[in-house]
DNA sequence: CTGGAGCGTCTTTTT
DNA sequence: GACGCTCCAG
């Protein structure tokens, strides 16, 4: 491919920042800067350069970034671009781990626990320990220990920094918790992180493969990286240190994550010969808009200085709407978009808000007016009681010591097999020293079962040991109907008549995307990885006739000819947990920034004086981010207009 | 011991 | 709406 082809419509920042390779390059990208832009080129510039492909690990957050990313690379370049690692940190973590593992001595066919099912293991562990989930409850737990593999500590490095006796009951948790994971061959996501850093680490022959296959390494939304990410970046580039990192420090949003802006804003000092290219064009908003973004952020005290610009001078003002109440918000909402329908396609009107809570109000005003949408959440069609249950037979299947698979699935339907049952069998394989699968098969050596409950138990265990068996000849969507029609839960489904019509459906969904998985050639395992790696946003069809709600959260890198940010009020954003915290405080802010920045022509803020609360009508103030708006750029409105 | 009914709790953001 | 917990009938 020539050259010309490659830097073809690039501003010359943008070109700088393509063909820079001279070692480390710090590519600030305002939002709507052409950032994706950017590195797709880069990686067909490299191409085009003699780089062999396989050679390349982009790096992302999402799945959809990386899909994206894929997806551009693979319309520039075509089949050429198939060698290159485009995929998010876990997923590449997850990749490396199930590669080097096996030879190091340990299991590369773990089971990766999402929240839920730590949550599931976090109660056990506190339950042993005699730890009241009160005093100790497990989302809370699970986050002191989320923070400390973020930051590289294990249980013992833990253990030297915990000097609160809470601490040293977290430290407690934390042992047996890994101590659990381990025994039923699982990773949570943190995990998949810090196992890799860790085996870099203390296998160099390992870390030096990798940094012999990735001569160059790009790192998207660099400004959300935690620390292990960092660290990781950071060993596979160390000896060619052909990396480069694109992100915004106005855009970081997921300390609460772990994500250290430090890690954006020192890259200087870590690669002090690095190049710094700052990419302020903004080819997406009004100045109108940018300006109101900027007048925002500027308010921060930890960020780099820049301000975007643009050629489309001026724009319409942003409207800033004042409600009665939240159902008057949403009337108001629901109203502007259907007037606004004529002139813009749905899909490119967005509503976007805090909290996943604030959903419903919107959903009910533009069913009442019958306008389409669609919901951007978190993972609600993985989240669904049905579908889990349908990814933990599978991943019974696939891995036999999951355990809380196991406990979620061994008596659903109801099988007779209780609490007491299930202790008895898992306690039966722990001695025997045999999988779980197996001690279900030999039930009727398990004492204090009863008659039933021994047959009940040795058929399932037969059933799920006869599709493992299968497992290398048979498809993923095979595997998954064959486990839910034999074991019963299909069919149970099926007998409870029209109440369960909608599970069925959707648990047919998940089978034929399993049919579309294994056709592109995944195994089942990779199949139950997605599953836990993957969220609906992934799925967001953009083409799609409807308007769009979601978070605030994830609404990032998208855009949209009209946004409306709703519930503009102190307690929702800046959130209500958010607000007596000074580095929160700019967090909240910059979720602000990203929210206003989406937009491309036309920006609603609106918030309501009251609003339904937990417990009854609470009043609100409004949002005290809304000051910081120069007022002749807002377009002020109320219910009484 | 199991399963079902009923009750309280919870939802900040996500891989 | 899902989940955990408690209580009670079988």
């Amino acid at each position: 491919m020539p050259e010309n082809d490659v830097l073809q419509g690039l501003n010359p920042k943008q070109v700088e920042a393509v063909r820079y390779m001279g070692g480390p390059l710090l590519i600030l990208a305002g939002a709507g800067s052409g950032k994706t832009t950017v590195l797709t080129r880069r990686v067909a510039y490299l191409i085009s350069q003699g780089v062999p492909p396989g050679s390349i690990l982009a790096i992302t957050f999402t799945n959809k970034a990386a899909k994206e990313l894929k997806t551009r690379i693979e319309a520039f370049l075509g089949e050429r671009a198939s060698g290159v690692w485009a995929m998010t940190f876990h997923s590449a973590c997850a990749r490396i781990l199930r590669a080097e593992l096996p030879g190091l001595g340990r299991s590369g066919r773990f089971t990766i626990m999402d929240s839920d099912d730590q949550v599931k293991l976090m109660r056990k562990v506190l339950k042993e320990l005699d730890l009241s989930d009160k005093q100790y409850p497990p989302s809370g737990v699970l986050k002191a220990i989320s923070r400390a593999k973020d930051n590289l500590m294990g249980p013992r490095e833990y253990a030297k920094r915990a000097v609160t006796f809470y601490e040293t009951k977290v430290h407690q948790a934390y042992e047996l918790y890994q101590r659990k994971l381990r025994e039923l061959d699982g990773m949570d996501f943190d995990d998949l992180i810090m196992e890799t850093v860790m085996m870099f680490r203390s296998n160099p022959q390992v870390l030096a493969k990798y940094q012999r296959k990735f001569a160059h390494i790009l790192v998207d939304e660099y400004q959300d990286t935690n620390r292990a990410q960092y660290e990781l970046t950071k060993l596979l580039a160390a000896a060619h240190r052909n990396i480069a990192v694109v992100g915004d420090d106005d855009q970081s949003i997921y300390t609460f994550r772990g994500a250290d802006i430090s890690n954006i804003l020192e890259f200087e000092d870590d690669y002090p010969e690095c190049r710094v290219v700052k990419l302020e064009q903004n080819y997406r908003s009004t100045q109108v808009i940018l300006d109101g973004a900027f007048h925002v952020v500027s308010n921060n005290i930890r960020r780099k200085d820049k301000r975007l610009w643009t050629v489309q001078e001026g724009g319409a003002p942003i409207t800033l709407y004042a409600a009665q109440s939240g159902e008057d918000e949403a009337r108001f909402v629901a109203g502007e978009i259907d007037n606004l329908a004529s002139q813009v396609p749905l899909s490119s009107i967005a509503i976007l808000y805090r909290t996943n809570a604030q959903s419903r109000i919107y959903e009910d005003a533009l069913r009442n007016r019958g306008i389409p949408y669609s919901v951007l959440s978190g993972r609600r069609f993985y989240d669904r009681k049905h579908i889990k249950d349908a990814a933990c037979y599978l991943r019974l299947v696939v891995n036999p010591r999951d355990v809380v698979a196991f406990e979620r699935i061994v008596n659903e339907p109801a099988r007779g097999l209780g609490p007491a049952a299930v202790r008895k069998i898992v306690g039966h394989a722990a001695v025997s020293g045999i999988d779980l699968v197996q001690a279900l098969s030999s039930a009727k050596d398990i004492k204090g079962l009863t008659g039933p409950q021994k047959r009940e138990a040795e058929k399932l265990g037969n059933t799920i040991s006869g599709i493992a068996l299968k497992a290398l000849e048979q498809p993923a969507h095979i595997m998954l109907k064959d486990v839910l029609e034999m074991t019963g839960y299909l069919p149970y489904l099926e007998a409870q008549g029209t109440t369960e019509l909608e599970r069925i459906d959707d648990l047919r969904e998940l089978i034929v995307s399993a049919r579309v998985f294994a056709e592109a050639g995944g195994t089942t395992q990779e199949f139950v990885e997605l599953l836990a790696l993957v969220s609906d946003q992934d799925t967001y069809d953009e083409t799609k006739d409807a308007c769009v709600m979601g978070t605030l959260h994830s609404a990032k890198g998208l855009e949209f000819d009209v946004v409306f940010l709703v519930g503009m009020e102190e307690g929702l954003l800046p959130h209500i947990r958010s607000m007596d915290d000074e580095y929160q405080l700019e967090e909240e802010r910059r979720l602000l920034y990203v929210g206003m920045t989406r937009a491309k022509r036309l920006l609603y803020l609106t918030f309501s004086w009251s609003r339904e609360m937990s417990m009854g009508l609470g009043r609100s103030t409004v949002s005290r981010f809304i000051s910081e708006i120069p007022r002749e750029l807002l377009d002020v409105k109320t219910w009484e207009d």
